[in-house]
DNA sequence: TCCATTATACGATTAATTTCGTAGATAAAG
DNA sequence: CTTTATCTACGAAATTAATCGTATAATGGA
């Protein structure tokens, strides 16, 4: 574990935005976050310059244009929100999570065969059930 | 839907304690919370009366200790919770979610077999496997 | 009864987050 | 060359969270 990541929900939605888009400039991402709500360039500029103070982005200056790009790895902060999440609210447990999560059923039988099949690779990992 | 929760960091701390004890007076909410960190009783208490405020808890006041309960089920509140996360981390892919969380391998076999068995119950769900 | 203990009430502070206005620099358009 | 548009920088207000100190009231022993 690098770092400890806690991105605020402001945040968290440019991360959204970089890991989807790749580098970008805050122009484009405002656009993207204006998509969803509303919000004013300069505060995405400003959340953006604070992210890169954090060290959660880091920035090409070379052009007028800044381009920003997310210095934290998706998977893995995602990973560290969900254990995190896990933890909070679920005493840790794994699978009193995705069972409430299952358990709201929002799921497709295509997407629940994925979770069977990942389980059954979990359990036999030496049959080379990567993929297929 | 009855109500919109977003509680916060410390709010939670606390619904986790009334949700696993029941009704408690603030002492021993706050004792509850000493042994995982370090906060005042005064603390707690505020907390508590801004959650009272709010409609998160109420309280009892016949006694000079006053009793407070949850008022949000701990099931749905945790359900919501769940989906905000998800939509916020995930697009709203339950499964995307589940396979990050399972990949991180932290499940027992026995956990495992459980979330086996409960898609094989959404996927039929007549076939009596259902008792909750 | 009197004191130590334990409650609640309430205000104030600190810190973090979110928001945006304005200024000044640079580029682009005419 | 102006004018207009678009950047970044900077500061500061508004909000929310979390924390705790102090005041005051009730309780219960010694």
């Amino acid at each position: 574990m690098p770092q400890k990541i806690k991105p605020t929900e402001a945040e968290l939605e440019i991360l959204q935005v970089l890991w989807t888009y790749g580098p970008s400039n805050v122009r484009f991402v405002n656009d993207k976050l204006k998509s969803e709500r509303n919000v004013g360039y300069t505060t995405t500029l400003k959340v953006m310059q604070i992210m890169t103070e954090k060290g959660i982005l880091e920035r090409d200056v070379n052009s007028r244009t800044h381009i920003y790009k997310a210095v934290v790895e998706e998977k893995e902060t995602k990973n560290q929100l969900i254990d995190k999440f896990i933890s909070t609210l679920f005493g840790g447990s794994t699978s009193g999570m995705v069972l409430q999560a299952l358990g709201n059923q929002k799921c497709s039988t295509k997407e629940l065969n994925e979770i069977k099949k990942l389980i059954d690779n979990i359990e036999n990992p030496d049959q080379n059930g990567t993929d297929k």
